[in-house]
DNA sequence: CATATTCGTTAGTCACAACTTACGGTTAGT
DNA sequence: ACTAACCGTAAGTTGTGACTAACGAATATG
């Protein structure tokens, strides 16, 4: 079984994919079958079939067998943790950004209100 | 000029190479240049400007030359800008989710001693 | 049981991206 | 002006991934 559970790091590998980032994009609306997600892509229904395992195995996607049919979601707990894992690749620089921009706008603060002083 | 401002897609398919998260990891802590980079790096430096101009072109990255150096950072914007991208992505998904736990909820406080394995 | 529907998997092809090597351009220092 | 340091770019090779076509498994239906 490849199937494992929310990998960050294989989600953003798999969103760098267009074709993938449209599938997603279709399910916003909720859970959705092959046949149908192949009806409104450019692709044949197998290659939707390979980039569906590949969205399902990294966790941002869940299936569920319903008759011959498999209905595929979004999954929002593998959302929730590619966007953690994304804030810790670049906590440190927002920080330093905000605090720049505090500096920044203390700077401004003081030259162009003059009577106003700030705290 | 390849240089383009903010492409969340663009930056979504350049966080999908390892090597490229690997030199955003580095940057969290300021900004540094191509050798010092390159010097943490299990490629060529070669390599590594290569990878940075990927990363520029897409935005997230900014370039500041000194002296022989060019000193390469996190944009902060790019980093928002993706942010907002991937919400798009999922919004609404996020929000049927919310829904039907909601949904689910009910249901199981008002029939908590069912036992109905679906069709 | 036979058939159709729906979908996953495999094999094989092809395009692209990541890498190294070699080279050229800038800037600082002597 | 000459040299060294630092970096970007071009050319060429190689591995990886996306795709189609063909096949097989599972389920519903007559």
């Amino acid at each position: 079984m490849t199937n494992e559970y929310a990998n960050p790091e294989a989600a953003l590998s798999a969103l760098s994919d267009p074709t993938r980032r449209s599938i997603v994009s279709h399910l916003r609306g909720g859970a959705r079958s092959v046949g149908e997600l192949a009806g409104h892509l450019p692709v044949s229904r197998p290659a939707v079939s390979q980039h569906l395992k590949v969205l399902s195995d990294c966790g941002l996607l869940t299936v569920t067998r319903h008759g011959t049919r498999r209905y595929y979601a979004i999954a929002p707990e593998a959302v929730a943790g590619l966007r953690a894992y994304l804030d810790t690749l670049w906590d440190d620089a927002l920080e330093a950004y905000a605090a720049e921009a505090r500096r920044q706008a203390r700077l401004i603060s003081t030259k162009e209100t003059e009577d106003d002083p700030g705290n």
